[in-house]
DNA sequence: TATGAATGAGGGTTCATTCAT
DNA sequence: GATGAATGAACCCTCATTCAT
């Protein structure tokens, strides 16, 4: 076997350990929260030695940021690819489409909603996501500058909208399906999503 | 000395402790964080026992729900209470100039910034809040309510858009003050109270 | 029972505990070292809970310090007691007495010696024993101190001669019974206890 | 090239090694102390594979006892080069002076006086010193014994006086430097270069 | 020979909680 | 109600050591 094999061997491995480390604790942050869970917890149901988890991570909050980045961007990332399957005549219907697929997305793993709390907004704005960025597909903040500037749609700073809009989503989302409050979601997105349509469309006569 | 007075004294005395838990637990909670301060510290730091602890709280986590609500109530009703010196023709004028006092105020004292968090709604919307609302004080959301309806401000769901208001603010000002991001907060400061004003003045024709 | 009692008891009990801590570390030391020693061993033996070790030492090297203090001070002091049933015409005589009840003591408990290594002058003049020295018992310094003046010994600085002696021996005597270098004990204190009169009775024209 | 040299340089790329390990954890050794020390720093800093550590030590306090004995021993052997730069009538004097540079070194080094302890005697008694002592050059021990003979002192062991006189040394420069006690280095020395002189030239009427 | 990823035993330490006083 | 000494489970983390490459 040539050197290049084995190390590429020992790298998959090592990287497959990561892999393990970061599904492992996703699905116990979520089953029991992350107070509750020990690194210990975490390498025995991965099945790794104690010892190793120190080879890929200082401790249990380092590793809970990557997968908050991570976990988020995945979120962004789906909903993103299932509207390019359809065409949208408007940035508001395209926008609000893809809200609508995390909601939902969220709202069938309520788990995992609690471990993101308000911290959607870390999936694009995270600075532990370089590793994942370079893949070259576009994210919602390209696609959002991006139709702004095709579609002239009259916004100052399309970047700051985005912004305003992923935070406002993340907030009220999280209170509304984890408490209800001030509404259960289904009765919620109603005023949520018109708000955004007036983000996006702001006319503000000033 | 009368019973009365004796039984009073008593919980004075009661109250004295509980106070000097909250405030102790609040300055170690914003100085350490929370996961690094311990019943230990808290009691240590109080001079307080550690049993006596517990017949006031069933642990750490309940002690900060309370801190959470009670210290994010108080900066909206210092803000009201500011706001309330002065006359405001406009509400959009009034609702921003709370926010921007509110926001100073999280500037000045950035640790409690890092134990509220993205958290600051909970100063309106916690369950906790009962005993502290029994106070007759106008709050931002009854001002809010009263004066949408007496400027008949044609707003559908009054409550609903200061929700989002709050939880609009909460959430970017935490990110904006901390992180610097997406700009620093006095740079960041007029989208957001655009996007107030928007918000409150909505006129989307759809 | 009064109040006085009961906080004489606690006292009692605490007392009782770190002696307890400190006989079992003692033993454990001397039989197995002190880097195998772990502090689970002590509290193991001692029949005490791990916790408990904390409330007494700081860790196993704050034992370690005040064990060495006090175990190297009972020999000086077991051997001054010993001296004492007996009159000495000469100074000299009555310090290699002494000396010579620490090395067979030593002898008889090499494990203990193990332990104490070179630094049986702890037993003099470490910073530690400012706790057993209270006692108004007469200790080989000031007995050493005091017959120099007692019987017009022409020592300049009998202090500093004290203390070399005690090095001297300390140093000499561990090396020579725990590896019979340069000769074993028994052949070697001739040569120690010529040097010693020497010391004492320095004559040097200078 | 010839099979001469590569068998040569790969074993001066083990000697490099082994160098390297020496003195990565003298400087470890003295700047952290031994037991805050592990073998991982050690390989770290030297540079090199952890597995290969223990091609060259056992563990760590093999390579300390060998750490012990060489540094001890340059000691001596510098001041004993120095020394041999000049002529000396008299033993004392020259003996005194080969003191004086071991303890101007050692001060001037405080760290890995720390480290060697009260152990300088190693550095003539250590049986780890067979490598290194298979130089011809004349140690202290020889230089003593030859010039007692030649100078006809009259020293009934002088092998007894040298090891009595290098214990003495070694522990009270230890305990003068480290902790100022009884006196600070430069106060004590007079005192302790009277006693030498005493020793060598011993003559006790008894 | 040299490597360094992986191991997992074992250490120190903390801490919420109890309970006799 | 108040205390604080004692507990011991549970944690984190380090580390010497191994072994496939």
């Amino acid at each position: 076997m040539a050197i290049q094999e084995i190390k590429s061997k020992i790298n998959d491995n090592k990287q497959e350990k990561e892999r393990k480390l970061l599904s492992t604790a996703l699905h116990l942050f979520s089953e029991k929260g992350i107070k509750k869970t020990s690194i210990q917890d975490i390498v025995h149901d991965a099945g790794i030695a104690k010892g190793t988890f120190y080879l890929y991570f200082k401790d249990k909050y380092e590793l809970q940021d990557v997968l908050l980045a991570k976990t988020s961007h995945e979120f962004f990332s789906n909903a993103c690819k299932e509207a390019n399957k359809y065409h949208f005549d408007r940035l508001d219907d395209k926008i609000i489409f893809i809200i609508d697929s995390i909601i939902d997305a969220l709202i069938a793993r309520p788990n995992i909603l609690k471990f993101i709390q308000k911290n959607l907004s870390l999936g694009l704005y995270s600075e532990k996501l370089t590793d994942l960025l370079d893949s070259e597909e576009l994210g919602i903040k390209e696609l959002f500058i991006n139709e702004v500037k095709e579609k002239d749609i009259p916004l100052e700073y399309p970047e700051m909208t985005l912004f305003m809009i992923i935070e406002l989503v993340s907030s009220t989302v999280f209170t509304s399906i984890v408490e209800k409050q001030p509404l259960p979601i289904e009765e919620f997105k109603p005023h949520l999503y018109k708000t955004i349509r007036l983000l996006i469309n702001e006319k503000l006569e000033k």
